[in-house]
DNA sequence: CAAAAGCCCGACCGGTCGTGCTAAAATAAA
DNA sequence: TTTATTTTAGCACGACCGGTCGGGCTTTTG
């Protein structure tokens, strides 16, 4: 791995850790420069504007998704099991990567609603690919005959994405230390188990 | 009413529109004196800072969405119909208060987490006391028969808060055109109702 | 109808933003 | 070791940010 690779690594580290803490758009280029120990400039040999270090923070963001949640969860049995083992690890994330500070990409829809170009285009991308992962998993689970036969994964996966939402915004912004506990008991309602 | 109460109402006017579309940050003073047809010393004369500009923002939506959404669901039937009337009225807000975008609320929820200060707390504090409205209104339909007994009304506004949620996320950022749809029939899981 | 009060403007401050340039230093290739 | 390339520092730009001040202007009041 050269200077250059490793240079860009770091500023990348940093602008994904700045990215859970304060936003996309709050990954500003000095901050950014001081936390790595260069300067501004010195980042404009690696990305050449804001957008592109934009881009490669999602990216970079995304692939430490894809190792902290997506991946292990292949190691649980298929159907619900797996289905579960995904939700809690999304539910930890980005803390059981390492990360500080809240999920970047629920941050970063808020930001780029309304505005249009390349950093939104990603952003959506990342979500609907997640999106598929997750019906093909609540698919497999009502193969498995885990969950009822007419259950609708799109919607589902909408109903699971709404408590992990809510879960952003209770343990986020509402600091309730029942935040787990409320979207454990929201997932066992989804599956249809009682309330103990 | 006075010259000075009419320019400031038409100031939050301004301000809450834009806090909508934008984010409560993104209410910068330039803009929104352009806005109103003033220069940004103008707004001084009605807000001393910036701070109590957001603060007299918040207090303004609050207002106009105490107006559209919750005082109109007192007109429906107690227990579930009033329970649902508000749900509806509050997936339609900001709409049906004739502003454009997005529920300021979630958007400045995601830009206040980490701060600390007057403004996290009013909004914090206007969150707490909707919860309350919602519970206090689960726990009529629980009298009234028309939720299990056995339901926690915490536990049920936490669930329809994530429903809320997910339909923020859904028709703001991923623009995608069931989410109306999705938020209904989570609602019907919500109370038991079969899917149809 | 005049005086007091409130309102609003234009100019301006220090600071930070993203974005460039040039030149020196560090690294890799010959 | 010399050459070529990449990487970084230093510096400056224009735009925008929240905020301030003094003086005109208009509205309200007596």
């Amino acid at each position: 791995m050269s200077k250059g690779a490793r240079t860009r690594a770091s500023i990348l580290q940093a602008a994904v850790e700045m990215a859970c803490l304060q936003g996309l758009s709050g990954v500003s280029l000095q901050p950014l420069a001081d936390r790595v120990g260069m300067t501004k400039s010195g980042l404009y040999a690696h990305f050449r504007s804001k957008e592109a270090l934009q881009l490669a923070t999602l990216e970079s963001a995304t692939e430490r998704f894809l190792e902290a949640v997506v991946a292990p969860s292949k190691g649980a049995a298929p159907g619900l099991p797996r289905l579960e083992d995904l939700y809690q690890r999304w539910l930890a994330w980005p803390g059981n990567a390492e990360l500080p500070g809240q999920c970047p990409f629920f941050a970063a829809a808020d930001e780029f609603d309304d505005s249009e170009g390349p950093v939104r285009e990603r952003l959506e991308r990342t979500f609907r690919e997640f999106r598929q992962v997750g019906e093909q998993l609540i698919a497999s689970a009502i193969r498995h005959g885990h969950l009822p036969a007419d259950t609708d994964p799109e919607q589902w996966f909408h109903e699971l994405m709404a408590l992990r939402q809510a879960h952003h915004w209770a343990a986020g912004f509402m600091r309730d230390a029942k935040a787990p506990e409320r979207s454990r008991v929201g997932f066992d309602r989804l599956v249809g188990r009682r309330p103990t």
